[in-house]
DNA sequence: CTAATTGGTTAAAATTTGTTTAAAAATACG
DNA sequence: CGTATTTTTAAACAAATTTTAACCAATTAG
């Protein structure tokens, strides 16, 4: 049953969000900040997200979640129906409706998404003796039969590599798209963090080949 | 580019969103009825669908173009705002937007779905035996086979050649170009990393191909 | 034909870049 | 609040890249 994230400050609107996805047959989390949403660690399969928001508003929200969390869709419900507001919602989430709205247009842009979102989700790639399912980002070692637990920087990072897969990624790159702020030459953290990766993942952190070294450029994990 | 079919009975409507389509550097063709959309065999990313159209309505051309066609997204374009209207359209389609709407909001819907249904479309180029993808800075040998990986001043260089591909370009030009300073006549840096350039990227690297000297110049790397 | 010029080649020196280890700082957790 | 874990900082180390420099080959001009 595919699970979503309501995050709505108003505690008359936020519940009864919650019984229109329930009452569809969804299973639905209703919080009611933004830093709520960014430390939820179940599966969620889409997130409805208020923009008014006190603290964390619903734009800053929404591009944290999708750079540092997942790719799982957004849709953003606002009060504010200027253009200019429709375009920075639109330029990160996956949909924006203004309100008022009817519950049946609101159900129907939710099915669009899930619908969307599944097709490329489910998937299960092989990397060397690692088989990760993406939707969950579980990482096994088919050798051991073990699963590996990463921590969160280490998800993040790994995350971004699986994301532009088969891709020679710069420094710069990974950087701002793990950490979303920008990279200072020389800084060792990035490389820190693919040490520690190697010693989860490789079977010899010495000599990686999961995740390689492109010599003055950057980082590329294949999956083919 | 991104090919996008526009059905739109309306003249004016459908020049002007031609022209806002066009003018993002996208691709449109535009047609006026439903059926010759269910006609068009050219590879299609995206199709833009009036509701109102003369003969079959944008309703039953969309059904039909999911159903007989092919996943391609649809955004629905409408002046009837009704829940009926857009319920009936979210159903297949994969955006309602309803009429009028600012350009803006439509070019970033379109954005989304493109995303979305991002056939991939990286950019390649082939040189004699080699083939570059520029995105994923990516170089293959189509005889072995294999996968040329350069150090980073090689990169850097040979990009700008890409970059600035069937034009003779001098010393001067690609120093200054890749290091970003001026350039002291008679320094041989650039010709130690363009030997190894061409004992990484030619045939015979004493008989070069892909990065030929034009002598009291310069070099030149073609791509025709 | 020979000298001068320009580009090519090679190997060693210098520099940059990435790796590794350890410890400090920050964060999460009971 | 103290402990464990994670993340960042720092420094020493190793290795590959980049530059320098000396010499070689080809072309052009006199």
């Amino acid at each position: 049953m595919p699970h979503i994230v309501i995050v709505e400050d108003e505690k008359e609107i936020g519940s009864w969000l919650q019984d229109v996805v329930t009452e569809a047959g969804l299973e639905a989390t209703w919080v009611t900040t933004g830093e709520e949403l960014l430390t939820i660690k179940n599966e969620v399969d889409l997130v409805i997200l208020d923009v008014m928001l006190p603290g964390l508003d619903g734009f800053s929200t929404g591009k944290r979640w999708k750079t540092q969390h997942s790719d799982v869709p957004i849709l953003m419900l606002s009060a504010r129906t200027a253009v200019e507001d429709k375009l920075e919602g639109l330029s990160f989430a996956d949909d924006y409706v203004p309100k008022p709205f009817h519950p049946e247009e609101l159900l129907a842009r939710i099915q669009i998404l899930l619908r969307r979102y599944d097709r490329d989700a489910t998937q299960v790639i092989d990397i060397g003796q690692l088989r990760i399912s993406l939707k969950d980002l579980c990482i096994h070692n088919r050798e051991t039969g073990g699963e590996i637990l990463l921590t969160g920087k280490q998800y993040a990072i790994f995350r971004y590599f699986l994301q532009h897969a088969n891709f020679i990624l710069t420094k710069e790159q990974i950087y701002e798209g793990v950490w979303g702020e920008p990279y200072i030459e020389g800084d060792k953290t990035l490389m820190v963090h693919i040490r520690h990766l190697r010693e989860k993942l490789e079977r010899d952190p010495s000599d990686p080949k999961i995740i390689e070294t492109v010599r003055g450029i950057g980082y590329r994990v294949r999956t083919r």
